[in-house]
DNA sequence: TCAATTTAGTTTCAGATGAAACTAATTCCA
DNA sequence: TGGAATTAGTTTCATCTGAAACTAAATTGA
């Protein structure tokens, strides 16, 4: 693969290449969203068809499974997903029968989310499949490197949270 | 927060939680997509209105600023973009003259694309601009760590790789 | 030599997405 | 009080997305 001339135009263009151009394959951002994206899609592989069940879905029942019924925002709040893919992940779960849905009466805009047996069972279903396709992943690599790649997680993601609200 | 009783239900429908409740926020591909995510989005409003320029324009840019012209195909191998995402950036990319498409005569069916100056240009504007956020986000790692992550990186992505064409 | 297959790239279709507008209920405070 | 602002959640809209079907050109092989 020719690593050679890069970025040239005509000169008389008096716009010119960057002396160093940007390496995309050892960018960073670049990486981590192409190694999240191939790890997210071989994981949801394992669900999607089997339990016709979606990424923001699976989130949904994950935070439900562990926490517990709560509301919609709580579950925005432990997804990392926004109101309105929490509010469709929902509307097709309560569709599927997966979820219960109860107005609060003490705040009636609030409504409690718990998962039913259907859910459950899904839900149930879904944690060896996802427990052991991350320890297939991870496999690859040594104790120490797991300590560390979750310390870089943590820290690169508080950065990039405080870099984000700028 | 409760942390209390989690999944339970009717104890006669038989279906039981999991003893061991899948933790989402310790859960790597979880962590990986959100900090992707993250990440991505903040680089991504360095540019996007910027340079009315989406994240599959930036990429195609990205290669053919460094590796020069080369075919669709070709920015498909160096951008793990399907045909399709590259198809489409490179469409919106000739209607706003950022590039050039010369059909081949050796074989019809491919066309060399290249940056125009205008191209060029955004490319040079956005460089250092990434540059810059990737040394944002990596200043709260030491050296060592960044050597760390992205030996990581690289072998997280190549047992994902692996893992995702069984 | 020419029909079948493969390859490059585009288009179509059926969702998925997020921003912004919206509804309904609650809270705030003059 | 009661109107303004806030909050929970949904809907709308315009765009993005990938799978599959498609077009056109090149290659393969009987």
């Amino acid at each position: 693969m020719s690593s050679a001339p890069a970025a040239s135009v005509k000169p008389e263009s008096g716009i010119v290449a960057p002396a160093d151009p940007l390496e995309l394959e050892r960018f960073v951002p670049y990486r981590l969203s192409v190694l999240a994206n191939t790890v997210s899609r071989t994981i949801a592989r394992l669900y999607e068809e089997r339990f016709d069940l979606t990424v923001p879905e699976w989130r949904v029942l994950a935070v439900l499974g562990r926490f517990g019924p709560m509301t919609a925002n709580e579950i925005c709040g432990r997804t990392a997903m926004d109101k309105v893919r929490v509010s469709r992940a929902v509307a097709r779960l309560l569709r599927a029968r997966r979820l219960t849905r109860r107005v609060e009466s003490a705040d009636r805009r609030r409504a409690r989310l718990a998962l039913t047996p259907r859910g459950l069972a899904v839900y149930a279903g879904i944690v060896p499949l996802a427990r052991s396709a991350e320890a297939r992943l991870l496999e690859a690599l040594s104790v120490n490197d797991k300590r560390q790649l979750e310390r870089l997680i943590d820290a690169l993601q508080a950065r990039a949270a405080a870099l984000a609200d700028l």
